[in-house]
DNA sequence: AGTGAGTTTAACCAAATGGTTAAAAAGAAG
DNA sequence: CTTCTTTTTAACCATTTGGTTAAACTCACT
């Protein structure tokens, strides 16, 4: 009896993870979730009151899958260029698996900017240890001056803008590739171009230092 | 008489403008733009038989502002590093004018990638000029190899979803920075850190073509 | 002033949609 | 089998929303 009634819950949430995540807040219907899990509207009031319920939990899984991760490995202890690489790896995984996510979330916040008030600034996102990291680096002359939240916003807009953009580019800029193979292979490229962006060869420090 | 039409039209258009780019089709209600326009929702219906017309028509105009000057930009006879350097500028005061331009465009086809395939691919979007261009750069040795598709989207990237994910990284990355100041120096922030990643120093190339 | 075109409005309509209710069905426990 | 709780459903309700209609108003022109 319990074990169905999770079941029954578990297959609510994952309809709407589907329907809310394609369609926002306001484009979603209580029907179709209904529908996609099988199950009736009633039901599905029964078990989350509203569909403002709903959904703040929906955003709120997504919302954590979506930062979490990458605050982890920012702020892990681990080689300025590895850790990158290791994002861009890590991005590509995640992103594969939830595409919609990015514009899910950021589409939402978009529309409704007070949802980023109520809880997300709590969730303990730092970048205090790379920071440093950063600071050393660029002390240590090993890579060019950059404002390490800079270097984060770009890592991050590498990754996530192709996955947002999916359909448009399809269709306008790889219209004769398989945009799938397009993002595998940005995995290294989006590194790469982060790294050459900003290391310093250690023989010609000289030349590039400043510019 | 007709004077007074043509203002109308044009207090309808804005108020859709308005309400369409920041809550998108779905989240959209004729009363609000009927409002917004200090106007009744049956003239709205008078001038504009429906809700869909209505959206695309600021769908198109949206999406033309914001591909044509970029392939227009791109295609130009002009220095490529200038031209990196002219379309981050360009992105600049295209987006703090039209801010929510982005996310309403992506948003929306996202949510129905058939719009995508209905006009958009006649746009004339050809990248030849310029992959001929990086083409030539990279077999000057002037620049590392990249796919042109790439340095664009590489680009774009970098200007777009910092203006996109603005409410987030305001909260969150951002929290005691002002954003359009942010926004501002990211300005040749981006061009100089697009040029760097791909610019082989004339000097000493061996050390750093490949790789 | 009268006419006729285009312009504006209040009132109304039908469909969609979020949400409720009351009753039936399904188990679990005695 | 009976009783009690939990789960499931069909039918219903109130509000919202896109869209219509018919009448009223404005204004250029005669």
């Amino acid at each position: 009896m319990v074990k169905k009634s999770l079941e029954t819950q578990e297959k609510i949430l994952e309809a709407a993870r589907n329907v809310f995540t394609r369609k926002g807040m306001s484009g979603a219907r209580m029907q179709e979730i209904a529908d996609e899990a099988g199950i009736n509207k009633a039901l599905l009031h029964y078990y989350y009151r509203s569909k403002a319920k709903l959904f703040d939990q929906i955003f709120e899984e997504a919302r954590g899958k979506l930062f979490f991760p990458l605050v982890q490995t920012l702020n892990a202890e681990m080689d300025l260029f590895e850790k990158i690489e290791t994002i861009c790896f890590q991005y590509y995984h995640f992103l594969k698996e939830y595409p919609y996510l990015p514009n899910f979330v950021i589409g939402e916040v978009y529309r409704t900017p007070e949802i980023v008030t109520q809880q997300m600034e709590l969730a303990g996102f730092s970048l205090e240890q790379f920071r440093v990291q950063v600071e050393q680096e660029i002390a240590a002359g090993r890579i060019r001056p950059i404002d390490p939240r800079e270097l984060v916003m770009n890592l991050i807009a590498l990754n996530v803008f192709p996955v947002m953009v999916r359909p448009i580019a399809e269709n306008m800029i790889y219209r004769d590739a398989n945009y799938d193979e397009v993002l595998e292979q940005r995995v290294k490229m989006a590194a790469r171009f982060v790294i050459n962006s900003i290391a310093l060869p250690q023989d010609c420090k000289e030349e590039n230092r400043n510019q």
